[in-house]
DNA sequence: AATGAATGAGTGTTCATTCAT
DNA sequence: AATGAATGAACACTCATTCAT
């Protein structure tokens, strides 16, 4: 009788507003300052209310980071995932992988992507959160090279996968989206360049 | 160029080593942990001192840091310039440059290398010393690839290097010494693997 | 003497049922866990509302305990005096004061009873409470004693009345109601053996 | 080589004082607030110190009170073990034993003995330490008084026994030191009061 | 009547840093 | 040179309490 009702009340999606809100807040303030530089305080802040405030949404900081993660990284990895299971050439679908994970980067989730990428992250716990979601990240992108390039051997590929993952991971460390590259001509451009990696005749 | 004398005296001596020890201890543990949780007391502990004795040698955390930063820095920079000025065609020096880097990274300097490349650093002002020596580091690579790729498009050539500099600073979080791939193999399959994406013939 | 109405509505007496049922809920918690350690909101839960609740019932978390004390004591002294002032030789009436003290606590008044003797009170002024229910407590024996053993020094009666008052207060420390010795035997027994104290031909 | 040295050095017999300056003190405001209530800032202003520099000395709250209990049971039950294991008539040494409590309660360690006896613990844990202590403390009456009354049931004998313990963790409550009755008055008188339960001819 | 939201006060704990020895 | 002692600043977290709905 009191169960979650299928179509949430009012005060439950204002509810879950709040929470995407605190999420995005606190990303960036993750992937600006590491997970130990970011206070309670200062997330708060940025919704304009105090630090004490948090715990009516998160249990505590490492929840709070983990639902950051969770949230973020449901969407992005059903995002590749669904291009991942796209039909057509295995090459394409590589690169339309690569296009779809820059433009995540630099232009749909920029504040949630460094999260995965490049924050600094001490907490051994949380590190080991980071490591699995990106286990599942990378893994969407092995397959479709391992069907892109079959016969490789696995040294060779996982240099060349490293060579990808490192590549992307460093997007968001030099990019610039208000410089003379389009996030689409970047995520084209980086696309081809990964690309050819795999099907260079070599 | 310095203002140490020329002789050294004997206890200057041990000073020194002193302090390239300490040096060494932060590092790998600046590097495995982060700047944040790397405390005084477990630094000094790798040399079977206490913490606050650090402060013989080093004026602040800050001060250790940046001192292990300036140390290797100069080691490594010093490296790949030598390289980078030696003669030959652009295109080799380059690879000699890329397998440079990846020996320094997992062979020669694996304590320090984490520092440019991994280390999560909070502290802005440390962030910024680090993003100098990266300025620095990639400066050398970019002037002989420069010469390599004469006409390319500055916002290709910069896709390009971004590749690079990603790729090459994934290394030391993937690769494991212990596995089948040994350093110089890796440096080999790598170095080959970047050069491609300055000569190959697209 | 209370200002309530001769006839209280239905709903008075449903809010008059539902402070009873907190003020019992809190006591048991009260008298787990302390005051320290009891937050209103487990209190709730305890009803199935929510902390703030209790604000409609309670003034403040220092009323409920009050009341809660209020309430039991109301109780347990008007059943004390009622057999204080019963007919019959003194020390017979001790002893059925002995035996109803123990009664009180191990079978009728089982979460009210450790709030007064064991319940770990850090605030200063909740523990001057408990410590006049104890006084108003204590006098009701202390007077039939009095009559029990008319010519005794004061300071030899002292002390047994707290061999006594002791004895009583540790009854629910080790008491297990699940355990060989019936309530009512414990209480024989425990009233037999106090009652020795001041009957004796020593 | 580096072992502790036989023969404490100054330095640590001066760390060693400060413990149990410390210990005492924590000792008080534990047993008169209660370990909830009580404040590291609070048990290092005792000693003109500030709340974080008791972590020179312990790990934590926790720990603090836990070598509070220890210390002080070390001594108190060794001293009643020396009176136990001593010559002579089992129930001389009970009374004996008697007398040595209430001294150690009212006279010898009176900050220590609330510990015991009377500190309110809401914590699970410290409460089992606590109870841990009390059960080792109890063994030491209990062989005794068995030596005593030989025959006597076990659920009877349990009840005279918690006459004992709740009459000695009572006296702190209610014995005024400054009062008429002497420390050791006291102890005889109770002593004998608590005696008689296991040697009168009922 | 009930509660979701919010907060101020308080507390245990960590740690870089200072200083006297 | 080394360190034991001490501390101020910072921070995660708890909770009684208030208030608008």
């Amino acid at each position: 009788m009191t169960d979650a009702p299928a179509t949430p009340s009012r005060i439950e999606r204002k509810r879950a507003q709040r929470v995407a809100e605190l999420e995005r807040a606190a990303a960036r303030l993750f992937a600006q300052r590491g997970y130990d530089r970011t206070n309670f305080e200062d997330v708060a802040a940025e919704l304009d209310l105090r630090g004490p405030s948090l715990y009516h949404y998160f249990s505590s900081k490492d929840d709070l980071l983990r639902r950051c993660l969770h949230s973020s990284s449901e969407e992005v990895l059903g995002r590749l995932r669904a291009l991942a299971d796209a039909p057509g050439p295995p090459a394409e679908v590589l690169r339309a992988l690569f296009r779809e994970q820059v433009l995540i980067e630099v232009r749909d989730f920029p504040e949630f992507a460094p999260l995965f990428l490049t924050m600094p992250v001490s907490v051994p716990e949380i590190r080991a959160i980071v490591l699995d979601v990106r286990r599942a990240h990378a893994a969407i992108f092995e397959d479709v090279a391992h069907r892109v390039v079959e016969g490789l051997a696995p040294d060779i590929l996982r240099v060349r996968m490293s060579v990808v993952f490192g590549a992307l991971a460093y997007v968001p460390e030099w990019y610039d989206p208000a410089g003379s590259l389009a996030p689409e001509a970047l995520a084209d451009e980086l696309a081809d360049t990964l690309l050819a990696l795999f099907i260079a005749e070599r």
